[in-house]
DNA sequence: TATTGTTATACTCTATAACTATA
DNA sequence: TATAGTTATAGAGTATAACAATA
């Protein structure tokens, strides 16, 4: 039989969790109440979704968030990928590698810069991104579903409050 | 002088990227678009104010989510704080140990499965938790600052109806 | 046979230092 | 001297397999 976890504050031992029960009941009432908790939850279930869903075009969110800023940015840097995406350099040279060897992604040498090179996407990178867009989506249907268009647009406007700062 | 990078779809090195300007302006319109960038950004924001104002409680994250559910479950399994934070056993152990190294927590044999053992708050865990939670608490209102009462409930039912599915 | 707590381990993600070529 | 790209590496975080003790 179920029995409820006893209430914080309660005499140590008085009412012990009840192991083994699948329906056994953990209270989480304070981390409920955090802005943080629900943010890093909801984080995590889109992630795992996109991973999923991503899985049969070989891209993690990063791969495809790169892949999203070359497509835009025609000519971008390493530098400039890393500034937008709060990514750091020696971190970001694997990504572009490997989306270079797919050959998704083309470095051609830069106008101004002998340092630097600008990314490009191939027609193969534009097809996989153009075909993973439509993936993603499909994705902000799922995550956004029960939610009406307004609501929508209300939690992105509400999360851009909490993360954008001066 | 600073220039603005090509808008997606023109000519390949038509308009490449300046590097090195610090104001270079690079695109992320379609990841905007995109639920889970946001949230993502919002998660990592909090958490990293999270990280930096509890460091002098040496808590992390999780070790305070670790701290809140024995605090509030009085003599809760490790398998049952592994269920309701959704961590897997093998990585609760470290964190289990180093808070009972620390005392803070103390492990009790648990009074129905020989298996089990009961963990509950010691009298220095719970002055600790208390004063973290203080700062947890503020903490909040620094993330939901711009956000009036009212908005801040509704971001937390939003993102609930994101992450909470049947 | 199933579950609790545990060890060992591997893989990913993230972070820092330092090097080279160029500006 | 400062910056772009890179290498090497260290530290978290997260994942699976397998074991002893108990149910």
């Amino acid at each position: 039989m179920p029995r409820r976890l006893a209430p914080a504050g309660s005499p140590d031992g008085a009412t012990p969790a009840t192991p083994g029960a699948a329906d056994a009941t953990v209270t989480t009432d304070f981390l409920q109440s955090l802005l943080g908790y629900h943010a890093r939850r909801a984080s995590l279930s889109i992630v795992g979704v996109f991973l999923d869903r991503m899985a049969p075009f070989g891209l993690r969110p990063v791969d495809f968030s790169v892949l999203s800023v070359i497509a835009e940015n025609p000519g971008v840097t390493s530098r400039q990928i890393c500034s937008a995406l709060d990514i750091l350099p020696p971190n970001l040279v694997g990504i572009i590698r490997s989306l270079h060897e797919r050959q998704l992604v083309l470095r051609k040498p830069h106008p101004d810069d002998g340092r630097a090179q600008g990314l490009h996407l191939s027609a193969a990178g534009q097809r996989l991104y153009r075909d993973a867009c439509a993936v993603a989506t499909q994705l902000e249907d799922h995550a956004s579903r029960g939610l009406t268009a307004a609501q929508q647009r209300t939690l992105i406007t509400l999360l851009r409050k909490v993360y954008e700062r001066a």
